[in-house]
RNA sequence: GGCGCAUUCGUCUAGCGGCCUAGGACAUCGCCCUCUCAAGGCGAAGAUCGGGGGUUCGAAUCCCCCAUGCGCUACCA
């Protein structure tokens, strides 16, 4: 392994919105990085400019930050070896290949796509695999001469050695070895002047003095093309770990970039969602630390200091992991309870106002978000679940069926008495804190002679509007006094309409 | 088709020759707590370690073969 300082990258394309196959792959060089004191680089791959989104890049900054990601050097904060937008660099890869070109590492290849896609038909049907015939790699001075007057835009290809084998050690895998006869002379520039992939991304990890390579396990098989590339160019490749894809919930196949639905569910893919859905950066962190490491046999929670302390490539799993939704609620549930009160509301505010067309400025100044957060901490697994559980206290007016008021297994005049006893005994309150409203409302139960569950229960209807809200008392000291008559005055006489219907 | 990688409870994993009658977590189920829903506590069920051959006194752990899955096979990354 290298000895020199630990320098990585995480070098997305910006075809699209950060996933979290890219946040599992930024989380871990980042950890390594923070681990080994080395310096954690982000370095833009825009050399496809077909498939370039505008806002991508925006999205896949503000997403890392959001995780808590922060880079050493990039795009923004720029370093010592930059630019960090590939598409800055060109003049750089056409140099370096034109050089591999004299040195007769790689060559101009004149073929149009129409010609290589006949080829690749023909290859098909006569069962052979795919691959470029090496068309123009023999071609004559002369030949080459006449392409060029046609004004044919060449492509650079590699060269890559007709015979022996290439290998090299990936922490991870291993030592793996390829047929070089298996290789195809790949593209390294193409007719636009901008950089492949695979020439772009090994002259800036050798530039930019990158000491650890970890990324995705779907570049494995490039790597023999990858590492004849250094040796063409007399450069000592970093050390290779991929890392194990994610596969979708139903593990059948990799998380693609768009939504998945398994089953009946719709899952989300992409970090935006998941932070627009409530999910907290941190347990987001928690989890993706998890996919394909882990610490040892029973940590599964795990402050971010512990992860930067243990993290080791060693650790790192081979076998393909299916993401766990489950799991992930779960674990933002956990994180969600472990914030304080107060951080909690702060970071409710948002969705509260978003859910109930506030503005955030107004859902702040409102007791109730602080006084109510404490109350659904431990009900929801996710931020945006809380709108529902906390709206009562922010509408006048509730929205119920009046049956709904009906006592579980009690006729709608009992209820209806049950209510206007409630009625009274609430108006009677000096104190409205909620061991006193529970104090005066409990002997109800054995008066009436029903269940707690069947009188809170209307209550609870009445207060909130629904059968499932945070606890009863608790969301009545919220509300106060005032309002919780006027609700239970206007479940009276909503109940009142519908005995009288009956009657 | 070719090349490559992988394969332990439903899921994520621990395991790197004896500590494994395989441990933990999520999910599931049951009980407790209880004003609803949760949270929490306790407990249950769940994997003969993909299959078959070896090696060894002894294998989930080492070797070989097979099967299955996934990835790559673009002037995309």
């Amino acid at each position: 392994m290298s000895s020199a300082p630990v320098r990585v990258r995480f070098a997305p394309s910006p075809t699209g919105y950060l996933h979290v196959g890219g946040a599992r792959t930024a989380l871990f060089n980042w950890l390594f990085a923070r681990r080994h004191n080395g310096v954690f680089i982000l370095r833009i791959e825009d050399t496809d400019r077909t498939r370039y989104q505008e806002d991508a890049l925006e999205d896949l900054m503000a997403m890392l930050r959001w995780l808590g990601l922060d880079w050493d050097e990039g795009p923004d904060v720029g370093g010592p070896y930059g630019p960090y937008f590939q598409s800055q660099r060109l003049h750089i890869y056409q140099e370096y290949a034109e050089k591999l070109v004299r040195e007769g590492h790689a060559y101009y290849c004149y073929c149009s796509p129409e010609r290589l896609e006949a080829m690749r038909e023909e290859q098909r049907k006569r069962g052979e695999p795919p691959g470029y015939d090496r068309h123009c790699r023999y071609l004559t001075a002369k030949q080459r001469a006449e392409y060029e007057a046609q004004g044919i835009k060449p492509v650079i290809r590699l060269a890559v050695p007709l015979e022996g084998q290439t290998s090299f050690t990936d922490v991870i895998r291993g030592t793996i070895t390829v047929d070089n006869s298996s290789l195809d002379d790949l593209i390294l520039l193409k007719s636009d002047g901008y950089p492949t992939y695979h020439l772009a991304n090994v002259i800036d990890d050798h530039l930019m003095r990158i000491s650890h390579i970890m990324r995705a396990d779907e570049w494995l098989p490039s790597v023999p093309k990858h590492v004849l590339l250094y040796q063409a160019f007399g450069w000592e490749p970093p050390v290779f770990a991929h890392l194990p894809v994610i596969l979708d919930p139903s593990g059948q196949g990799k998380m693609s970039k768009r939504r998945q639905r398994v089953g009946d569910k719709e899952h989300y893919v992409l970090v935006r969602e998941f932070k627009e859905a409530g999910y907290l950066p941190e347990a987001m962190f928690n989890f993706l630390t998890l996919v394909g490491w882990s610490l040892d046999d029973k940590t599964q929670i795990m402050p971010k200091e512990v992860a930067i302390q243990h993290f080791d490539l060693d650790r790192i799993n081979k076998a393909p992991a299916a993401f766990s939704y489950e799991k992930l609620e779960w674990m933002n549930g956990y994180y969600i309870r472990q914030l304080s009160p107060d951080e909690l509301a702060e970071r409710l505010v948002p969705f509260l106002a978003k859910g109930l067309g506030m503005s955030e400025e107004e859902v702040r100044r409102r007791p109730e978000t602080r006084l109510l957060a404490p109350l659904v901490q431990e009900r929801i697994k996710v931020l945006s679940e809380a709108v529902e559980m906390m709206d009562f206290a922010f509408r006048e007016r509730l929205d119920y069926p009046a049956e709904s008021l009906i006592g579980e297994k009690m006729s709608a005049e009992a209820s209806l008495e049950a209510l206007k006893r409630a009625r009274q005994v609430v108006a009677a309150l000096e104190a409205f804190d909620a061991p006193a409203i529970e104090a005066a409302l409990r002997p109800l139960v054995e008066e009436l002679g029903v269940k707690a569950r069947q009188l809170f229960g209307i209550i609870r209807i009445a207060i909130t509007g629904k059968p499932v809200s945070p606890p009863l008392f608790e969301s009545m000291a919220v509300l106060g006094k005032e309002r919780c008559l006027r609700r239970l005055d206007e479940a009276i006489e909503r109940l009142s309409r519908l005995v009288g219907q009956a009657g």
